[in-house]
DNA sequence: CGTCGTTATGTACGCTCGTACACATGGGAT
DNA sequence: ATCCCATGTGTACGAGCGTACATAACGACG
């Protein structure tokens, strides 16, 4: 019985879980397959992790760093000269276009919160977290608006086969867009029909 | 052992399935939780059902028709005279305040699609279902913006518990929406780089 | 009436699961 | 040096699961 005093075995522990959900999808999740997966005896993940609630929220709380470093690394989200529609639909479609699994996995860790309160509030800080981001480019209305049909451009993706259009991605989210010198803060609203067409 | 030949037992199969479902969430459903909510022996349900995605398919697409039949109730939606956002946000809002579990049901069973390909069928023939009914008032491609933002609107007020906010859809869908004139069939997709900031 | 295929029923096997608990261990406080 | 508690380990129990299968009833059809 080696690797007594296992310090970071709760992170690890965490990372066996995505892993897990990744590979196996949520319903593949048990104290027994993450125990497996981390090479530890079952005791220890029922130990750290009570429920297999706890385990999630923390898988959740990390695999929502993986869209955030694709965010991260593109400067230009952040450049008010950046055309923000192009270059969201271009970090979607890479976000999109890498390793599938990873997208899968964050998603289908988001979409649990549907039925798990639990995770309710790590959804919505990823939700919040995306959003402020956008607010610094535009209003609080319209990042919110932009959140969600990223959201449900990924879900049109994700669950009904169809390939991601970053063409119609980009159209699209540039009609949510207030035009400039609307972009005040005030909010939209009273943007002329002649902007949307 | 009463009850012999029970036609529509299949049927009956079904309406238990989509009761479990929406009592214990997609993670209760099993052949026997069905086979006690119909009250008819285990063997039966693997009997009608062989798998539990075949199950979930038949459930799924008889949920669909929770928000089709909401639609219906509004011929406002065919209307072309009408407020197509305005109508839009009034009907997500009729079906997300109403039965919450119906709601939710609709939307889990949707989202599995994710992780049961055997599901994305179904899914893909909601979106369509509803992407066509759109496009008559519109394009096709604001037909799936529409329903793209629709589905982002929904996963945030399920996933985050915000509450619903009529006016804040109704102003995201009119920004989706082509002024008139514009809706002729030839599609967006050439507005001046400036909308987009 | 008799036959046959579809439908219905009951039961059993092997597996995984969450949970509980008794025991081992080792490091930090005293 | 000693104690104590957080941490680690092994095992067992009862429940629920998918699946398989032998058997029984029924209706259609000749």
């Amino acid at each position: 019985m080696p690797r007594r005093h296992d310090p970071e075995r709760r992170q690890r522990l965490i990372d066996a879980a995505i892993r897990v959900v990744g590979r196996k999808g949520i319903a593949g999740l048990s104290h027994r397959t993450v125990a497996a997966e981390a090479d530890v005896p079952l005791g220890s993940t029922t130990y750290h992790f009570a429920t297999l609630d706890d385990l999630m929220v923390a898988a959740l709380r990390q695999a929502n760093e993986g869209f955030a470093k694709v965010v991260a690394a593109h400067p230009a989200l952040s450049d008010p000269e950046a055309d923000l529609p192009a270059e969201l639909a271009r970090v979607l479609g890479e976000w999109l276009g890498g390793d599938r699994t990873g997208v899968e996995l964050e998603y289908e860790l988001y979409l649990a919160a549907l039925r798990r309160p639990a995770l309710r509030p790590v959804a919505a800080e990823w939700a919040e977290g995306v959003g402020a981001l956008l607010a610094a480019r535009t209003d609080p209305v319209t990042a919110r608006a932009l959140v969600a049909v990223l959201d449900g451009i990924c879900l049109q993706v994700l669950l009904t086969d169809t390939p991601y259009d970053e063409e119609y991605a980009r159209e699209v989210l540039a009609r949510l867009v207030p035009a400039p010198g609307t972009r005040d803060g005030r909010g939209p609203g009273s943007l002329p029909p002649a902007a949307a067409g």
